[in-house]
DNA sequence: CGTAAGGTCG
């Protein structure tokens, strides 16, 4: 009966009108104007019957985020008999951010009877991995096979996707194994895929696969292997990409030019991110978040906060993310006045400021030693809101300055409001009690991990031997480590070594140098430490030998070497007296100042650094 | 009528 109505509305008169309009609501900017036009085709009843009017106005609302007025469209139109308009009321749900909406929808849907398509699918497989429900994303998939799409390229796509999003990554290869016929796309969503799990490898791998059978690189493609090579840190293979992505003239898509910035950022490569920024015309906010990170991420943070300044002179608005970089790039200061002023500013630009960033500025607060400010942020958390990083926060920042006990204080209070420690809250109270020797303390905390059934990593044992270390029980601390159920790393071995150095205990200390150039043999802070304990006990000798096989050192050491004497200029113009035991030469005390040494972000090699 | 892969931080 439907249908023969249908029919005779399909005469050229009532075509005609449809195009009319459909190019009035494609070419609509505003919601007002749309709400008029949307008026005028209830009034006269032409949505009524058009199908693919109706449609148009679902979209076009939803592009301007007007879920609700989209739905009214839906409900005025005669959509139970047409899949396609269920289909674009589920698309505007879940493209549009509303994926809980888009679900409750679907299940409507099937309620109704009506029976999903090769349309219907990917929306929904988006929208439960939106809402990270893997659950039922296998309930729908088993769907997908009783209705028989399950061998739809789309579909399976979004199979894919959707079981990767949910950090499922082996349940989508197994779909993607199982396709007959694969394109491009599900090519793509599998290697980004393990981009996205931090498996850049098994990525890369996977691409010269897809390569081997045929396919090219598209934009989009190009943009994930550029991740998963920032990844990898490899310069060479991301000039490469970068070669590629110029010759098939992708650099004129924005989001390839973003990711090649990030990626040059990862490999390091301050000066090539710097060139691509500056020809790149057309920025947007992810542009300059991404040379913003560049430099932070390369311990340029005061050039993070030079090129902030730059930004503000465009018309820009800057979101979560800036304000995350902006706060850590302050935290690496460790500036005062810049965290005042960094948090003003958040809060004045009104960036929304959930409990990552909340932690964020907290976390800089306490790196910039104002503990004050952190807690009375800490308290200001609404208690049904404080998970864990917020107390982790608060105990590392306690610990690192010197306040073990009221890192220990607020460890009890965590667990006696019935927070569970995770392994960087072991982490961070271990290290608050090596730095304030407290052993006692700290031993009881290492059983206690066990009750959490948090695993004890080496980054555990090595504040333990630290904290053994600085005390003196060089015994204990050697003990503790051939008792490692796991193969003891270089942080352990290297916190041995600096407590060997503290107390002279020359013997151990090549116990632990041979295990660190085993494991290490290109770091040459070890070699360094090594020399200094062989120095302190005037075996020249050996320095020597240390030192000739330290001597291929590569450009970053010679950077490091400049920074370092920079560093000490200033410091000696604030009056810092350094400690010249550790200067690993033979040669009176008034000239090893002089003398270019090394430093390493542990701050292992200075006994005069806490 | 039209569907799937994608950039910044953590």
């Amino acid at each position: 009966m439907f249908r023969s109505g249908l029919n005779l509305c399909k005469n050229r008169g009532i075509f005609e009108i449809e195009s009319h309009y459909d190019r009035i609501i494609q070419s609509c900017n505003n919601v007002t104007h749309l709400t008029q036009i949307h008026s005028v085709l209830t009034t006269t009843g032409i949505i009524k019957h058009s199908v693919h009017l109706g449609a148009r106005i679902i979209i076009k609302y939803s592009d301007f985020l007007h879920l609700q007025s989209a739905r009214s469209v839906f409900d005025a139109t005669d959509h139970q008999s047409s899949s396609f308009l269920w289909n674009t009321m589920l698309r505007a749900y879940a493209n549009n951010g509303f994926s809980s909406d888009a679900l409750v929808f679907y299940s409507v849907m099937r309620k109704t009877g009506f029976l999903p398509n090769n349309y219907t699918f990917p929306f929904t497989f988006k929208s439960c991995a939106a809402n990270l429900m893997p659950t039922y994303g296998k309930v729908v998939h088993s769907e997908v096979i009783r209705t028989g799409f399950g061998s739809d390229v789309y579909v399976e796509a979004a199979l894919v996707d959707m079981y990767a999003g949910c950090g499922l990554i082996e349940d989508g290869r197994k779909v993607f194994e199982k396709m007959s016929k694969r394109d491009l796309v599900c090519w793509t969503a599998m290697i980004t895929a393990y981009e996205q799990a931090e498996r850049a490898e098994t990525a890369l791998c996977l691409l010269h696969q897809m390569q081997q059978e045929g396919f090219l690189m598209d934009w989009i493609t190009t943009v994930t292997v550029a991740s998963a090579v920032g990844q990898l840190g490899d310069t060479k293979a991301g000039q490469a990409v970068h070669a590629y992505a110029i010759r098939n003239a992708f650099i004129h898509e924005l989001p390839v030019v973003n990711s090649l910035i990030a990626m040059y950022a990862k490999c390091g490569e301050v000066e090539i991110a710097e060139t691509i920024f500056e020809h790149t015309k057309q920025r947007n906010i992810i542009t300059w978040n991404s040379m913003l990170t560049c430099y932070t991420q390369n311990g340029l943070a005061n050039e993070t906060l030079a090129l902030f300044e730059q930004m503000k002179l465009f018309d820009i608005n800057l979101n979560e993310v800036t304000a995350l970089i902006l706060v850590s790039a302050c935290s690496d200061l460790g500036s005062r006045q810049h965290a005042a002023k960094f948090h003003d500013f958040i809060v004045q630009n009104k960036i929304d400021i959930n409990l990552t960033l909340w932690n964020a500025i907290m976390d800089m607060y306490a790196k910039c030693a104002d503990l004050d400010t952190a807690l009375r942020m800490f308290k200001e958390i609404p208690v049904n809101q404080l998970d864990v990083s917020s107390w982790n926060t608060l105990i590392s920042g306690y610990g690192m300055h010197g306040f073990g006990k009221e890192a220990v204080k607020l460890f009890n209070q965590m667990k006696n409001e019935n927070f569970h420690p995770n392994h960087i809250t072991f982490t961070s109270v271990l290290s608050a009690c090596s730095h304030s020797g407290l052993v006692n303390e700290g031993k009881k905390f290492f059983e206690e991990m066990e009750i959490f059934s948090v695993t004890r990593e080496p980054k555990h044992y090595a504040c333990m031997v630290d904290m053994y270390g600085r005390a003196g029980l060089l015994n204990e601390a050697y003990d503790l480590i051939k008792n490692m159920k796991s193969q003891a790393n270089d942080e352990v071995w290297g916190a041995l070594l600096l407590a060997c150095k503290i107390h002279g205990n020359t013997n151990l200390a090549k116990v632990a140098a041979d295990n660190l150039f085993h494991l290490e043999p290109h770091h040459t802070g070890y070699y360094v430490l090594m020399s200094n304990i062989y120095a302190d006990s005037r075996n020249w000798q050996e320095v020597g030998n240390l030192r000739h096989n330290m001597k291929n050192s590569d450009s970053f050491t010679r950077n490091m070497y400049q920074k370092v004497e920079k560093m000490v200029i200033e410091l000696k113009m604030v009056d810092y007296v350094p400690d010249s035991s550790c200067v690993f030469h033979d040669v009176e005390d008034e000239d090893k100042h002089g003398l270019p040494f090394f430093i390493n972000k542990n701050l292992r090699v200075f006994s005069d650094c806490v």
